[in-house]
DNA sequence: CGTCTAATTGAAGCATCTCAACATGCGTGG
DNA sequence: CCACGCATGTTGAGATGCTTCAATTAGACG
């Protein structure tokens, strides 16, 4: 948990009450294959998940087959927040490369809340972010080229990573296979191995071996037409929140 | 807000004093112009938003001129929780068709929720479900062609109006031009005519001078595979949803 | 060393876009 | 009340970005 409790102390450092709370809490840990679900469509949400290594996906799988990803939990991810007022899930989650997650149950994290009420504004802002995310991902499905769609990805996922301490230099670990990329941009599986050669050919990245390398960043960001503000990175939350949330688990 | 009540009253039924404490804290009322925007891009979230009347648009535009948009809040719906915990928000919303909204400061619904917490749960399961049928989006601009895209478009719009009693039969009011619905769905305006035509000689819909007919849902729900499962319409927020929710606004 | 998955390539088809023109409706001012 | 202007809707034709199909190569793993 030390990669999302570091994740967390950007916007605001936390006691060592709190830390020691929020490694209680999230205190199953589960190892997942490739391909792993962790909770299926139709589930009745129980937990809310970290991702401590790897790629998580956030998928629904349509009825002719055709599969979209529909949001990408980093490590230091905090998700399904969102679960706590919901009766089933409308997707599922599972993992795109080997990964670590810790889970805690609701209960528990209604008592961590309730004893650490702050932590409850942060998981919530997570939530928000992860809102924000989607929104540039519909963006960036509906309105953007195969070309500008891939790098804005990359994109995203370097200055994610970045924020948890994963990249070196101008590269990171990044284990996915095309058919995820594809999975996560709308676009044929074919069509995503063109665009990754002609983002190589153009020198602004490569990937290969589960290695990312941005040879280009600034390239990379204009074709992408990428303008990082939607992460609200190192924006504490606006102290104005505190009511609201105190009532993040009540019962309706 | 009474129609903002009623939709609430689908989860739990409220109390005379939550119903009164809602009217006052959404006091503010204001009438919208097409096109007209109520919150821009870069902007603090000040205050909570709901839809009275008419049709609402949270949108993007990017360098290249084209817009999309992300999120069409319809009456009865509260937009802008999630604005609580930010400090600038990174779209626009503004009004498609002449539209009344109702808002609310962020300091307003602080003390609303302090005073009637179950509200505050209310008011996050709507974030919650708004961030669902994002999802939704994601995976309509992904992976559907242009013609079940625009069939699941119309399939949540009258789901969504019939929720709050807007629908009667099988049409309903919706004041949206081509344009519009080419920015929703990423089309070009030319190609949303030409499904639109389809759509109609299919007899499955038609949608002229305003109005919306559904000539065929079973068809169009189809065509749209369209499973409503994702609105979470009438599934009250979980009961252990409460200690999380009681720091919904708290200070980090 | 053989098997399986992922990556790559080529060729052909089609869904969707772009451009450009024209029609329609509607509000406004003359 | 008509005429004009402007936004919206409609149509056609041609271009293209992306998909599909099908085959081949490369890499990973037992």
């Amino acid at each position: 948990m030390q990669l999302v409790i570091n994740k967390l102390e950007q916007l605001s450092p936390l006691s060592a009450a709190e830390k020691a709370a929020l490694r209680a809490t999230f205190a199953t840990v589960r190892q997942l294959s490739p391909g792993e679900d962790l909770i299926r469509q139709g589930d009745r949400p129980e937990f809310v998940g970290a991702v401590l290594q790897g790629v998580m996906a956030r998928h629904r799988t349509l009825s002719d087959g055709a599969r979209q990803i529909v949001a990408l939990p980093l490590p230091g991810d905090i998700f399904d927040v969102h679960g706590f007022t919901l009766r089933s899930v409308d997707h599922s989650v599972g993992a795109v490369s080997r990964a670590i997650v810790a889970t805690a149950p609701h209960a528990a994290v209604s008592q961590l809340i309730r004893t650490q009420p702050r932590l409850g504004v942060l998981l919530w802002r997570e939530a928000v972010v992860e809102g924000a995310i989607l929104r540039e991902w519909v963006v960036n499905c509906g309105r953007r080229s195969a070309y500008a769609r891939m790098a804005h990805l990359f994109c995203e996922i370097f200055a994610r990573l970045g924020q948890v301490g994963l990249t070196r230099g101008d590269e990171c670990a990044l284990q996915v296979s095309q058919g995820v990329l594809s999975d996560c941009t709308g676009l044929s599986i074919v069509h995503v191995n063109r665009v990754l050669q002609q983002l190589r050919r153009e020198g602004l990245i490569s990937l290969k071996g589960g290695k990312l390398v941005i040879h280009d960043w600034d390239a990379l960001a204009a074709v992408a037409d990428f303008d990082p503000a939607y992460l609200h990175m190192a924006e504490p939350p606006d102290i104005r929140a505190e009511p609201l949330f105190e009532t993040f688990t009540a019962q309706a």
